[in-house]
Formats: structure tokens, C-alpha cells, sequence
DNA sequence: AATATTTTTTAGGACTACCTAAATTATATG
DNA sequence: CATATAATTTAGGTAGTCCTAAAAAATATT
């Protein structure tokens, strides 16, 4: 009950190996994690040797890695943490979308349930963070959306953006020029052969290359 | 300009010898230190050495050791965020005065420039922390008061309280259930032989033990 | 199925921050 | 001032997390 205190480093890859759990079918591959948390894959042999031992993750010599349900739990703490703190940085200390991920990182891993609970109700229990994503609640469950990508909508079909896919500073600060948020009505007016499509985007058309369309997250109207 | 990144563990380090040289009158001692931060007087030598090595402070063995201006300005830094923290945990997210120096030992930790001085204006660049400690401000600067300690007020003399000297838990919850806080009207009647204090706090008659006067901080009203 | 390539693990270190025990220096006391 | 005591440093080690290079296993290609 309560008082599992992981290291930083811990936290980082249990996270880390959650968020890859959700892009491919079955386990988790060493490099895959090694890519996300930007370490050696060595490394990552050590790392995942210790995370088995504490029974976060079911670990088997050369087939990879899947989380237990108590490092899935662990990992929607540290995910919560992040998404209420993002929130903050947005709501209350007015930061852009774009600057709040790299703070995040670092007040994610702070320890105290009473500062998340209260940070929680502070925000008001918010549901989702800036960047449209789920926050979990002190359970760890998640309220899944039905979000679609932008590129998967069929023309003449009206949209709204609930969120962005990755959100890198690049492809955000990108979005903020063009005056697209979360909430902003999207119209998919044509597809064109090279995946990118004609928009009617606050009402004035408006194309996007197939990446920023594979990138943004809508829900029918 | 701005870049120096220290391990939270070396900023505990110059934090503590910070404090530490506000107590002592010289260089401040090996076992001064690891008595503040909890490790091995070995321990202190090791880091003293990594420390003056960074140009931090000034280290002779065996003479101890005093903060550089770099030194300072880095532990300054440190108390500014702790304090700031501290404010924003009482007065946005309601926690006790006893309840949050532990969280702010971590949050203080955090390194962005950006999140500090947009705390500081989302607090309303309090002068105070919530134990009465004064907040830097973003260079590094202390405005002092000119407070004492309350068994130094002679009698009928009255004050209000500002501060606390120890911020123990223990200490201010004791204050806490006695309603003594920052802006407590406090009238000295007289003192007696073992060193407590027969006070009227809030009109109302109360004694302090010499412990409780030599912990709380007041000023002349 | 044999071989080439990629992935993963092992072996052996490095680095930070800690520790214990022993040696050294400083300080206090008779 | 000589010696006892206290403070400090040095020597040698540990634990956590990372690394490079080499070995082993899995997978892909012919
Ligand atoms: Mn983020
Ligand atoms: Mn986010
Ligand atoms: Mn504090
Ligand atoms: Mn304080």
C-alpha cells in the first residue's frame, strides 16, 4: 500500500517501457527501450534486470519485456504526475503548450500523493492535459476518448482537435501559427495524392502535409 | 550566463553550509556539515573537495570551508526555490505550515529559470515564506528585517510575531494549537526564574517555556 | 539449411555519492 | 609542554547507473 518509492532513472524507464506497451503488439523490445529512455541497450539489460527483481515487469532473456499490473500502476502515477503538472504550467503559470513537457520531466518525479492529490483538485480534476492527452485518475484509470488521427477522416466530415500525437516543440509551435488548438473546428474538405489535405481550418481554407495530418488527434463533431 | 547545473545532492551541499555559515562565526566544519546533510564526515571531506573544485567555496583542509560569491549565489538560488515553493504549497494548494518544507526539499531541486520566476509572479513575489523566512529574490538578493527573538523582548513590550527560528513540525504545530501564527499580537508581562515568559497572546494570558520564546522571532509593532 | 545481419547479453570498467576503519592533525587538559 | 581526546582525512569498498567491446542468440537472406 502506497509507499513504493522508485528511483528517478526507475520511474523513467517503467514509464518509458508503458508508453512502448501501447505502440507495439507483444512485448517490448530492449532497443525500443533503449531508444526512449536514450540509453545504451546494455544498459537497458541491467536496468530491466531490476525492475524484474521488484516485480514491475516480467522479464525474458532475449523475448523482452511487459509491465506487471504494479509496474502499470507505478507507471500511471508517474504519467499522472506529469499530465497534472503540464496542466498546471499551462493553467495557472500561463506557459505555452510547447515549453511545459521538459519541466514536466522534472516535477513528475516529485513523491508526495498528498501534493498530487491537492495539485489535482487545485486544477479543478482536470481530465485531460495541454497537449489533449488522458489524465489518469488517483486510481490509475484512464478515460480513453474515441479519437481519431486527421488523416483517417473522410471528406466533408466536421472535426474538432482533441489533441496532437507527438508533441514535439517543432510540430506545436507550428500549430500556434496557423491558430490551431485544442478545440478548433476542422473540415476535411479533399485528400490529395501526396496524403496531404484541404482543410477549412476557423473557417479559412487551409492545407496540411500528410505528417501534420497523421500527427493531430479529432473527434467527429 | 545562467547555465551552472549542480546534482541535487551538491545543491544540498551548498545549501547547508549556506545556513551553516549564518550560525558560525569562520569556516564552517566538516562534522558541522555532515551533521546538516546527514552523511559521514568522510563523506563531507569527498564532496568539500568536488565542490572547491567547481569553484563553489574555499576549502583548506582542516580549516573547513566558506562559500565563494558563485557558491552563494548558487545556494541562493536553492533557498529561493525552496521558499517559494513552500508559499505555494500553503497558499494555493492549502497545506499546514508544518506539512510542507519536506515537499519543498525536493521541489527546490527543479531546475528552470522560467518556472521560477513565473511561480514567483503567480504568487504575487511574496517577501516572505510561509515560516517568515525572507525570499530572495531573482538575483539573489535578501531584504533582512529586523526581527528578535522573543526572549530578548523585555517586559511589556509588545510585538508581533514574524518568524520561526526552528521550523520543526513539532514546533509549529505546538504554535498552531495555541493559535500563535505570522501576525500574532504578543504582549511580554514578565519572565520568570527557569527562563519562560508570561505572555498575553491575542488578549489572552499564556506562559511559554524558554525553549518557545528562544524559537519564535518578533518585531516591535 | 547455411550464412549474414541484427539484436541482445555478458564482461569489464567508469563515475557519483556513500560507508567503515585506520591514520593523521588539531585542540584541550593536566 | 606532553598527552589525551576530538576532528578530519585517507584508504579501500559498495551500490546504482551508465559505457564499450566482445560473445551469444535470434532473425533474415540466399
Ligand atoms: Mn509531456
Ligand atoms: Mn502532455
Ligand atoms: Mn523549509
Ligand atoms: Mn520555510
Amino acid at each position: 500500500m502506497g509507499g513504493l518509492i522508485l528511483s528517478l532513472v526507475e520511474e523513467n524507464y517503467i514509464k518509458a517501457i508503458y508508453h512502448l506497451e501501447n505502440e507495439v503488439k507483444g512485448d517490448v523490445s530492449t532497443n525500443a527501450i533503449s531508444d526512449e529512455v536514450k540509453t545504451k541497450p546494455s544498459s537497458v539489460t541491467d536496468m530491466v534486470q531490476v525492475l524484474a527483481e521488484k516485480d514491475l515487469l516480467i522479464y525474458k532473456k532475449y523475448k523482452g519485456v511487459h509491465l506487471t499490473k504494479k509496474g502499470k500502476s507505478a507507471a500511471m502515477k508517474v504519467i499522472r504526475k506529469h499530465r497534472l503538472w503540464e496542466t498546471f504550467l499551462v493553467e495557472k503559470l500561463n506557459f505555452q503548450w510547447d515549453e511545459v513537457h521538459d519541466i514536466a520531466e522534472q516535477l513528475e518525479h516529485i513523491h508526495s500523493d498528498a501534493l498530487v492529490d491537492r495539485l489535482d483538485d487545485f486544477l479543478g480534476n482536470p481530465e485531460y492535459d495541454p497537449h489533449g492527452d488522458p489524465i489518469p485518475d488517483a486510481e490509475g484509470n484512464l478515460k480513453s476518448r474515441n479519437k481519431k488521427v486527421l488523416s483517417h477522416i473522410p471528406e466533408n466530415e466536421v472535426v474538432i482537435c482533441v489533441g496532437v500525437k507527438e508533441s514535439g516543440s517543432d510540430f506545436l509551435r507550428y500549430l500556434d501559427k496557423r491558430n490551431i488548438n485544442i478545440g478548433t473546428e476542422i473540415k476535411v474538405l479533399g485528400k490529395e495524392f501526396d496524403g496531404s489535405m484541404d482543410l477549412l481550418v476557423n473557417s479559412k481554407p487551409f492545407s496540411v502535409s500528410e505528417q501534420v495530418a497523421g500527427n493531430l488527434y479529432v473527434q467527429p463533431i
